[in-house]
This record gives C-alpha cells, structure tokens and sequence, in this order.
RNA sequence: GGACCCGUAGCUCAGCUGGAUAGAGCGCUGCCCUCCGAAGGCAGAGGCCAGAGGUUCGAAUCCUCUCGGGUCCGCCA
C-alpha cells in the first residue's frame, strides 16, 4: 500500500462516517505547498452527488478525522477542499515501514518485445528509443513482483532476407550455398564478414527498389528460404550469427539485455498451424491471388485494411509472423499479458494484429499493449540525421555522448582526481546515463528534441546530474563513516527540509505505481529528481556529520542513507547505471 | 480525402480520470562557500495555456469548429 493510498483510506473511513461514497475520498500531492502537503477534493465531487453544501461536507469529513494520529493538521479551504498535514511523528515511523513501497498484489507474467532489429542492419538511432523505454518498462515491472521475458524479437525472416540472399548470389554464384546439387553440410565458418553483409544490405534494398527483375529475384529467394531450401537456410543462419553479435554488443553498451532472442523465423514454423486456425473459424479469404484477413468492425470510424496474410506470391509477411509469434508465446510462456514498445507509425499494424489474434481465439485484445512512443528529432524539429542526411549508427551515437561526457568530465576537473581508466568508465556512465535519461524523462508517447549539450549538462534535470547527486551523498555517507561519527538512526523531524526529504522518499511507492500502470517512465525520472532535489536544499540546510546533537545527527545520516538507497532502486527501475564516485 | 498525435514562459518540456495563485530545467538579474562535494542553495523577472464557440459552480484538461505542425492509410517490415 503506498502513502496515497493509506491517506486515501483514512479519508475513506471519514466519508463512510459521514454517508458518502469513500471511492471519491482519493488523496493526492497538493496544488498549495504553501497552505498543506496533501489534499483531498472528494467533498466537491460528493456534494455534487448528493446535492449538498461542499464546504458543509468537508467540515463533517474534517471533524471526524480530529482524533486521527496521522494527520497534524485537517483543514477547509476555498469551495470545500480538505487541506492534510502529516504528523511528523507518524511521518518518521512511516519511514521505516517496508510496506509504503509498491508492489502488485497481483503479479503476472508478462512479455516485452521491445527490440525488432534488422538482420544484417546495423543497429541506429531508430532502435535507442524501444531498448530505453522497453528496458526500464521491464524492469519497472519486474520490480513490482511480475514475472517478465524481454524478447529482442529479431526481424529475420521478411523480403530482406531475400534481397541479402539474391544479392550475395549475384556476387558470388560459386559459393557452395548456390549450388542445388549439393547434399550434406555447410561450413562452420561463414562466407562473408559483419561489415560485408552490412554493406550489401543497403546495396540489395536500392536494386530491388530500381529494378523490378531484381526485387522479383528477391522475392523467389525469399520464397525458397522460408521453404527451408538448405543452402539458403545455411547461409541465413551465418547472417543471423554474425548480426547478433553485433547487436549484443551495441545493446550492452546501453545496458540492455534480453531474455529471448526469438525472431521472425522462430515464428515461421507456426504460419501454418496459424492459417489453419483461421482456416477453420473461417477468417481467411482470398482477394486479388493474396489470402487475407478482414479485421474491420462496423463500429469503426476509420477504415481498418485487412491484413494481408500471405501475398500473391505466397509468401508471408509481418503480420503473418506476428500473429504466430502470439501463438508461439501462447504456447511456450502462457503470458497474462503481452507489452509491445514500438514506434508510433506501427500503431494500425498493431491494431490489426491484435484484432486477429483475438478473433482467432490466441489472446484477449486488451491483454495486449502497444505501447508506441514518439519519434527523437534532431535540433530542426525532424527525425535525428547525421549532418549529411543519412542514418546514425547506435555505436556511433553512443561514441558521440560518450566523447561529451570525456569533455565534461575534464572540464569540470573529475579527470584530474581519478585514473584515466576510472575517467573512462566515468565517461562511459556518464554518457549512457545523459542518453538515457534524457529519453525517459520525456513522455513515452512525446517526440522530443535531441539536443546533446543539454543532455550532457552537469547541471538541471539531467543524468549526469542526477549521478553527481547520488555521488555526492555517497561521500558525505562515507566521510560520516570515516570519521566515526556513529550509525544510521531512527529518522526525527526537526527542520522543515527535513520533512521534505521524509515526504519525497515516502513518494517513491505512488511514483512506481504511476510508472507501471501507465507504463510511463518518466513518472519515476520525475521521482528521482525531486527526491535530489529535496537532498540538496536538506543538504543546505542541515549539518550531517558534525551536528552536534546525537539523534539528530544521527536521523540526519539515516535521512542520506535512505536517499542514496532509493536513488539506487529508482536507477535500477530507469536502467541507469552509476559511477560510485566522479 | 479519412484517422491518429501535437500546439503551454525566450528555448526544451511537465501538467492522465475537470478544482485553489498553470509548474520544472535551461537562459536572464541579484545574493550565499574560514563549515560534510557550489555540478548546489535562496530570491526575482518572464504566460490572453494556438484561436473561436460550448458544457460546468469551476476548463490548459471535456465537446464542436478553425488555423498551424507531425504520422499513418492491402501485398517492405
């Protein structure tokens, strides 16, 4: 149960009392720090209910909670909000209280799929934002007691498969895959290297684009693999070997990871057994030589297109893979739930999907989420390009935040105080975070502006800040314990700050609950910077280590102690990684 | 043409079930380190919440329309 929703039940019991519906006695932050730390605008909502004076109403509420140990202060104000102030004495007690921090009552199981990379594609900035959302979603999840399985959910089995096949067939038509007599094993080793096969992907794409012969080659190549002609199968694999490889590394620098590295193909054996069951409850129809599914309901108000489930070539696509990919989870995980963090243009696809799924009897359609989010643009308001137009690599994206954060870290003299290895992990957080947070502390579903001297400041609402504060409070921690100033005590309120401090650590619970069910991370980015912010004017205000006064000195050190935890717990839910000193 | 997302301070953005004086960061002005990390703290200037109607005791928030920006709309994923 976290903090608003025990306020919330004190108010409850005060509605009961007075005859009104306790669900309207929900409890938030107040507008008016000035005037109180919670409110309650329940009376206004019941008086409309039941056609009463709102003040009246609130006074009745107000007057039953008197005697309540929880609250220093219950006031009226305005048209009938219901003013609370916490006591203090209740407050440090509920300090200690485990059960403030917020967990599902009813966990599920549940799968992400928050990757989608291209084989043979390298990874760019396109993909930054479903591993950095998807990521901190997971783990947002994870950390409320369900059970997730992130799954990279690899694109590896549509037409540019083919076109990579086609392609390397043209250069090289000796190769042992080519030839249809052969009978028996491949080599090991495969034929061409990682930057080989990243260069004939844009190579292959451009001929079948200018030239229909070629994109006919294309997709007859891509037909025969999915046919599981051998030598094509052999060399797909080699391509997905060799791209993987490639992407755990492009993922670990951002600390992302992945339970399942299913893809496409890890679906394709289940197309049939998933147009059988369309099959059957009469779902597929043919229409211009392709098999199709009409998904449209009468209610709509836009027109939903079917879905084309194999086309005129009889070859398969997206939509075909990710509903057997549905099936595969279904039988595999048994899921409660299945989130998908992908960019917002796939949102009708998602639609259809999701309708055919349920049509077909795979999945309930509100168990599924297509969590879309928004596009990162560079300074000119458009999708982030290099300076000459064309895609980013994520590698080179991450060099380039990693190089600024060097620049900080030199011109803020942290590179003086360490080892130049130490300065490079520094750097390397530092960027990651700076990266990250930037990310998640915009809304999920905003585009926002990339724009990296910002992100890459030491100072504002930034990750590099947010690491600094938690370094800080990590030395005073330290400096404490080297001076042998004593433990970590029982919190005691006696500075106004910090109260604050007390209230914002108590918000964690509210934040994390809010993060997850609305499956918004930025809600906890917000947390965490006014939790440091809450720190620092403490920090200010108060003296740590050489207070005088035992208790206070020694709540003061319990009050840093639990900051520095919790900015950890709420690192760990974001996905960001902190440097212990810098 | 239709559907969806968006328009809030000079800049980048919060404000999610309608509530009090619309917030934050950056930038700007002025203060605060003989004292635990000043990458900090304190104070201040800066807004017809794109525009017009409507619902309501009450609208940045809900409805309608207009203007401006973005995205998507059957055989690539």
């Amino acid at each position: 149960m976290t903090l608003l929703d025990k306020l919330s039940e004190e108010l409850g019991g005060a509605f009961e009392a007075a005859g009104l519906d306790p669900a309207l006695a929900r409890v938030k932050w107040a507008d008016r720090p000035d005037l109180a730390q919670f409110q309650c605008n329940g009376a206004l909502a019941a008086a409309k209910a039941a056609k009463k004076n709102p003040r009246d109403l609130a006074q009745d509420i107000a007057s039953s909670l008197a005697g309540a140990a929880t609250f220093r202060e219950v006031s009226i104000a305005g048209p009938g909000f219901i003013n609370l102030s916490i006591d203090d004495a209740w407050l440090a007690r509920a300090l200690g209280d485990e059960t403030f921090a917020w967990r599902r009552s009813a966990p599920e199981t549940v799968v992400v799929d928050y990757g989608g990379p291209n084989v043979a594609k390298p990874l760019h900035v396109g993909h930054l934002r479903a591993a950095i959302i998807g990521e901190s979603l997971k783990r947002i999840a994870r950390g409320a007691g369900d059970t997730v399985i992130g799954d990279a959910h690899l694109g590896d089995w549509g037409l540019q498969m083919g076109q990579l096949i086609s392609e390397l067939e043209i250069r090289e038509p000796g190769l042992i895959y080519f030839d249809p007599e052969h009978d028996g094993d491949y080599p090991a080793e495969p034929p061409i290297t990682l930057a080989d096969l990243e260069a004939m992907y844009p190579a292959a794409s451009a001929a079948c684009k200018a030239d229909p012969a070629r994109a006919e080659l294309a997709r007859k190549a891509t037909k025969a693999l999915q046919d599981g002609r051998p030598g094509y199968r052999a060399l797909w694999r080699h391509f997905v070997d060799l791209s993987v490889a490639a992407m755990k590394l492009d993922y670990g620098d951002l600390d992302v990871t992945f339970d399942l590295w299913k893809g496409e193909a890890d679906a394709a054996p289940l197309v049939d057994d998933v147009a059988a069951d369309l099959q059957a409850k009469g779902l597929l129809e043919r229409s211009d030589g392709a098999e199709i599914i009409r998904v449209e309901r009468a209610d709509d108000n836009k027109p939903i297109p079917p879905i084309i489930f194999r086309n005129s070539q009889g070859a398969v696509g997206y939509h075909a893979t990710d509903l057997a990919t549905i099936l595969d989870r279904v039988r595999d995980i048994q899921p409660d739930r299945m989130l998908y963090v992908v960019d917002a243009r796939q949102r009708l696809h998602f639609e259809q999907v999701f309708r055919a799924a349920a049509m077909v009897g795979y999945f309930p359609e509100g168990r599924m989420e297509h969590l879309w989010f928004g596009t990162m643009n560079g300074k000119d308001g458009k999708p982030f390009k290099t300076r000459e137009g064309g895609t980013l690599k994520l590698r080179d994206f991450i060099d380039m935040v990693t190089e600024k954060a060097r620049e900080r870290i030199e011109e803020n003299g942290i590179a003086e105080r360490v080892t130049p290895k130490e300065a490079e992990e520094i750097a390397r957080r530092v960027g990651v975070s700076a990266l990250k947070f930037a990310d998640l502390s915009n809304p999920r579903t905003s585009d926002y502006v990339f724009d990296i001297d910002r992100f890459t400041a030491f100072e504002g609402k930034t990750g590099p800040y947010l690491l600094y504060a938690r370094a800080r409070i990590r030395s005073v921690i330290e400096k404490a314990a080297a001076a042998g100033v004593g433990e970590a005590g029982e919190a005691l309120i006696v500075a106004p700050e910090e109260r604050d401090v007390a209230l914002a650590l108590l918000g964690f619970g509210d934040a994390h609950r809010d993060a997850y069910e609305k499956r918004l991370p930025h809600m906890l980015c917000d947390h965490a910077y006014r939790l440091a912010q809450a720190f620092s004017k403490f920090y200010a205000a108060c003296r740590i280590t050489d207070e005088a006064d035992n208790a206070v000195r020694k709540s003061r050190l319990g009050l840093a102690v639990r900051v520095a935890d919790q900015l950890d717990k709420v690192f760990d839910l974001l996905g960001l990684s902190a440097p212990d000193r810098m």
